[in-house]
DNA sequence: TATGAATGAGTCTTCATTCAT
DNA sequence: TATGAATGAAGACTCATTCAT
């Protein structure tokens, strides 16, 4: 008897268990199932395919990270422009290093378009939160930039795509060098001088 | 009787055309092997498994990607740190969106350990070669940086992986704005006042 | 709906069917499917490979003609040593010739390691058996042997090889002349004066 | 330039070659190839089939013991029967430990209905070889047999049957407890008191 | 004789999905 | 809700054989 909600969770819970144990090619029906302790229909009660489990799985890995950035950006509220720019750079990092298996979900599933508007609509999101962050502190007379939208698009994904090559393709990165590194992106593109 | 080079190129040929006409999921050797006009052994006499077939379609795009920019770098005889720069960026952008369906290859399937090393390579020798040119440009006093590595690898990412979520999610783009935000930031990253 | 034991066995039938029907290198997963009247991927459900079918299929004669042998060696109790030895002579010869494919199939397919320990096992007991009862008999002074194991492995593929080599490649077989000459080797090799 | 015998047979040594480094069921046309350092089609200037070529495998392979076993039969004229005997045991159970791998194919690659005849055929050769002998013996009244026949297939099937079930699933042997084993059972099949 | 690129039928195997219970 | 046996389409890969040169 486990509440509607917390069967799916635990569900994605075990398919992102399931990658990390055997890779992204590992990640099949029967295994999410079994590592849930469910059999294999039940899973059809919760997601309606499997593209639609990894849609969830996508998304959730990206509502997680926007919470995170929404928590960071709060700190706006101290005036502390660039400090909290560096905050939430260094928080999307940390979060994809440590979720590196969801991280390679994202990068090599791609789903059908019911999943895709999905992860669409997450990215979206997160983007526009950035966008806002940007044009904001822009208004404020704190950054200096000319298009605040494909600016935050290229910085968010200047993050992502590093980190979606290091994690598939290199066996161990230096944090630290690549937060700094990326904070000094930033505040350049940002207008810090 | 073609020489042997010539049908393997063949071969990634008709690979990349499966792609685009039945996306990333639909690429089988069966398709491969009746698009080249070839029977299914014969992809096997060029290619020990599908996912060095993968492998192989992928470096090729790279080296592609990176005979350009080389290309690009010659100009800089000339002296034009900034309008290279800004024909280098304009370059990989037009590449990627005329190759968009082995982009989504590159940023889906992962392959084999083998192949991953072959793309690790070639993501190396591009890197190395904007690393370079960052470098020279430094000692030139044209450009300001502190950590070469680090930024040319997130600049070519900001491209790379910005293209990458356009193409597999966003039906259209806004081509001109691309290239001139991602202009605007590399001359900001490069440090142009 | 069938008991999970009896869907195996039902598979294994089948397979001895096939056998018999298109001869050992006709053998495939499909038809074994087709036979039992079942989808090919259910096969895959009682054995992991098409190797451990064929493994447990050779298991699984063997461990009948053990029983077969089992049971002719409860009549020495009747003190009946030679008439025994006859009647085993005569029951594998006619289990041989009336599982000639079965029989086949041991001659022919060598399966996986594991499949081989499975076989090297079952026939270890079927030795093990002969070896007691001669090691039995020798004790009551009946039979006169030196080493009984090499002897009763001896005998055993005396039938068994030439059973092979006769179902193999002779049409029709003498049997009753065979089993004569059987018996008479045994009682000689036995000592029987 | 070789001449045409010489090819096959370097065809047939290249055949056992490739089974004792890669198994029975590495036995491809295209390894005996490789390793006989020829062209593909080389091989069906020699043989019409892989099935013939198997056959032809074992035809030598019988032949040479076939060769073997009249060279001990040639020590008859001393009219050492028994001599002879335990000579020609010993010579077979030797020829078998070290061609293990062609022995491996004999007991395995059955071939088609041509090479079948073949095989029986020189099977029936060495038989006749081992019925005259033991005619001749018990004419001169030193053996004592009732059935010449069935008698020289059950012991010769002894060895071959014991030996093929060894070399096929058990890793050692003990040769020397084989062959005075195997002489026993001779001595007292033939009887010798 | 010799070559070896090309063939394509044939096999095994996987796995998302369904459905009767 | 939950189960899990059954399905079968789909795909990768092998290899004996052919044939133009």
């Amino acid at each position: 008897m486990v509440a509607r909600g917390d069967r799916r969770e635990e569900l994605l819970d075990a398919a992102e268990g399931v990658v990390e144990d055997e890779g992204v090619a590992g990640l099949t029906i029967d295994r999410v199932a079994a590592r849930a302790g469910v059999a294999k229909g039940t899973v059809y009660l919760y997601f309606a395919s499997k593209e639609q489990l990894v849609g969830a799985l996508k998304a959730r890995c990206l509502e997680e990270m926007t919470a995170m950035v929404v928590a960071g950006l709060a700190d706006l509220e101290s005036g502390d422009w660039w400090g909290t720019a560096d905050a939430v750079v260094e928080a999307v990092i940390d979060y994809d290093l440590s979720h590196r298996w969801v991280i390679a979900v994202m990068a090599t599933e791609t789903g059908d378009e019911e999943s895709k508007q999905v992860y669409r609509e997450a990215t979206g999101q997160m983007l526009d939160l950035l966008i806002a962050a940007i044009r904001q502190g822009a208004a404020e007379g704190v950054f200096e930039v000319d298009d605040p939208e494909t600016t935050a698009t290229l910085l968010y994904f200047a993050l992502e795509g590093t980190l979606h090559h290091t994690i598939l393709y290199e066996a161990d990165v230096d944090r630290d060098r690549l937060v700094s590194s990326a904070r000094a992106l930033i505040h350049r593109a940002l207008g810090d001088d």
